[in-house]
DNA sequence: ACGCCTTGTTGACCTTCGGTTAGTAAGCGC
DNA sequence: GCGCTTACTAACCGAAGGTCAACAAGGCGT
């Protein structure tokens, strides 16, 4: 009799720990079925909050999911920054073991990331700015200050190329070795940038 | 007076007509905005029908963007296969040639197919499909009996590469000339093949 | 201890979406 | 013309994304 009227109090957190709260949550969902089969409700329900307090951390479903993926983004952009008194050819291998680095230890991010690429337009444009900037970083320790429309391709072309590899490795099981992997990367690479001069 | 029960009469076509149809008027939407920001009432709007009848010939979104997509990939699965009485290297070049001259043809229907790769489980499987059966054609051309991991890393990568390669030539307007590009593509393939044994 | 005030939080509400279905009429064969 | 097949419509449904006024948790000054 006590308790009729207790209206189920609730916890008031952070503003920062319930948008990490929230975000964790959404990654975990949509990882494990894909964007469209996961409702801003059930997010909400899977947090222990109600939909509209979701709403007021984000404002719509797209910008949550880009959300969920742009950590990982972030993470991933900021490996390919390398020393650039070193070698070219150290930084490029440097930078590559890198990325496998972290594809080993994300793997399941980095999947959803790259499958999730074309969904939205948000996303589409999360992915190809890192890639764009890659792309250009590589492009100008390359070609220098006027680089040719095939060495461009070659570049962007080689981006693809690292991505694919990477899938089907993760999906072989993690075979090649990662160091075998890099060199076959690295060395397609200086491949088509040679094809591409 | 005379018209006030005329309950507006409508046409009748033939299935596969009004099939067609339906899937050009989708391919125009889903084209000019993404799949998401177009709705099953408005593909029927556009295409003077209600939307019972729609799903009358598409089993639901998903299932109908899929069908938009399928003819497109269907004829780029067939331009892969060649001559296996032609030397290798000749079979390849003039499959990417191929390739190529479909990309420069239907360059808003080859960037749509990418660029909604990942979105729903059913258009990822679409292009994987085609993509896995051409690498498994090119894996058992290259390795024999046995491919290693590698090589399958680096067949699966050279796919990719090629997208990424023809996105940015379609970006960059067609530059390099298609011969340059198509030498970029041929050549990268092997050296990573030649890398990867 | 008490009440105030900020703000994290709720839940009811709106519109539109994907999807279903009972029924209507076009147009062909007789 | 007449009926029969079937392309087609329109009204409907539950659930989705999204909005908003009101509520209460909890730190602060007294």
């Amino acid at each position: 009799m006590a308790s009729l009227r207790t209206r189920r109090a609730f916890r008031r957190l952070e503003v920062e720990a319930r948008r990490q709260q929230l975000l964790e949550t959404g990654a975990r969902l949509f990882t494990e079925r894909g964007y469209e089969d996961v409702s801003m409700s059930e997010v909400a329900a899977a947090a222990g909050i109600s939909k509209g307090l979701l709403y007021h951390y984000f404002p719509g479903k797209r910008a949550f999911f880009a959300a969920t993926l742009e950590a990982a983004a972030q993470e991933l952009r900021a490996l390919t920054v390398t020393d650039p008194d070193l070698p070219a050819l150290e930084q490029l291998t440097a930078a590559v073991d890198a990325y496998l680095g972290w594809i080993e230890a994300h793997s399941e991010s980095y999947a959803r990331l790259l499958h999730s690429a074309g969904a939205l337009a948000d996303v589409a444009s999360l992915v190809q700015r890192v890639r764009d900037e890659t792309a250009e970083r590589i492009v100008a320790g390359l070609g220098g200050d006027e680089p040719s429309p095939a060495l461009r391709c070659a570049v962007h072309g080689w981006l693809w190329f690292m991505d694919g590899a990477c899938l089907q490795w993760l999906q072989a099981g993690r075979e090649p070795p990662r160091e075998r992997l890099r060199e076959l990367l690295v060395g397609t690479l200086a491949a088509a940038a040679g094809l591409a001069v």
